[in-house]
DNA sequence: ACAAAAATCGACACCGCGTCGATAGTGTAG
DNA sequence: CTACACTATCGACGCGGTGTCGATTTTTGT
């Protein structure tokens, strides 16, 4: 919770540490009450005043955390996208690396279904939400560029064929790969990893021409 | 628009044309003002009274045509629905038919460019409304499982790898196409062609291993 | 011309959102 | 320790969109 306050304090560096304040801990509350709510119940169905009451407070305090019921779930996603940005093995390898293209897979496909709930709410709300939209699509296209650039570079190489632009490899890897993580809400450990054998097959096939 | 007097009616096969009544003459204009409304503004800012309006009737009114917003979408995805069905040459040959395969994503391709509007607004509207989301999920699965029996029999003659099960691929083919089209609003005959070319290279190396 | 069915609309209640201003709590500088 | 600024809470209000009801008018077939 940034207040004006703590502007005033920047200069201070050396201050007593105080503790969460009251508001850092109602932020945290409606943050997890909205955890809670968006991965048990359709984002739609779930209104400001679910928020508010899950935190313990009354709507109209909500307003004074967040502005809208999309900003809470942005800071969830921001979480979200953080730990993603931690995965990115395969990138920075050389060639078709199946094994490491296997573990960055494997990684993603873990997050995804450890939070499936809140990506498929974000999913709806993007619909609605031209805020969320940017967010995600800055995320999306960040890791868009990486996985272009590596493709790029395995072009030059000669490993990877050229018919397809590098981005347009990399678009398509991020469609077939979210389409299906989408049905990986409650899976197993078995389908997990069928999911990503048959993701690591297919891209190996679209990049470099064969597995 | 069915009626309660046509169900009475029946069984009088040669009755006098009468031509369209009333109520399907504003039935259809309803329709009309929605595909103009959802091909120029964002789905979720169209109001009920603006389609009323559009075709001429009071908000009221309105709901003794159709329940929903959505229900006036889903009609006239149906349309867009029945013209894709059309185009399926390339479910019917057998091996690779790169030929047949692009004139089927060039087909599909130009019914996404010409109806991008309702078919974002679709896209928008799944979120919300479970009945599209059937719908939609119903077309889409129907295509899918043509695209799978395709490839299930190329498989079987060796030409298809086997490596990813026929019904996985089905589901990539759909996903890849889906984010391509969606770029596709105001494209040009170039830029469509583009499309097809990636597409059709693309679905190659995934059913076939080659181009 | 007449009855039945089709079609229209105004009035109403509902729900969720967002704002405003009044008030109670908290910490900190003088 | 007190006074002041900032933090936090909430009730009351107005707005906009949805959907229903019942009364009324228009169309349609015979």
């Amino acid at each position: 919770m940034i207040t004006w306050g703590m502007i005033g304090n920047m200069s201070q560096v050396t201050r007593r540490r105080t503790g969460p304040s009251k508001g850092d801990l109602r932020e945290a509350a409606i943050l997890e009450a909205a955890r809670a709510l968006f991965t048990e119940r359709p984002y739609e169905s779930i209104t400001i005043d679910d928020l508010a009451g899950g935190a313990g407070i009354s709507r109209t305090s909500f307003y004074f955390y967040f502005p809208t019921k999309t900003a809470v779930l942005t800071a969830l996603m921001a979480r979200v996208g953080d730990e993603l940005a931690a995965s990115h093995v395969w990138f920075d390898a050389e060639g078709p690396a199946a094994g490491l293209l296997r573990e960055q897979l494997a990684a993603s496909a873990r997050l995804w279904r450890d939070n499936a709930g809140i990506l498929s709410c974000a999913a709806s709300a993007m619909a609605t939400s031209p805020e969320l939209r940017e967010f995600v699509g800055r995320v999306r296209t960040r890791y868009d560029e990486r996985a272009a650039e590596k493709i790029r570079r395995d072009q030059a190489a000669g490993t990877a064929t050229t018919a397809i632009a590098a981005h347009r490899l990399a678009e398509m890897i991020s469609a077939i790969r979210d389409a299906r993580y989408e049905q990986l809400a409650g899976a197993s450990d078995d389908e997990l990893r069928e999911a990503v054998d048959d993701l690591t097959e297919a891209i190996s096939r679209l990049v470099y021409g064969r597995a």
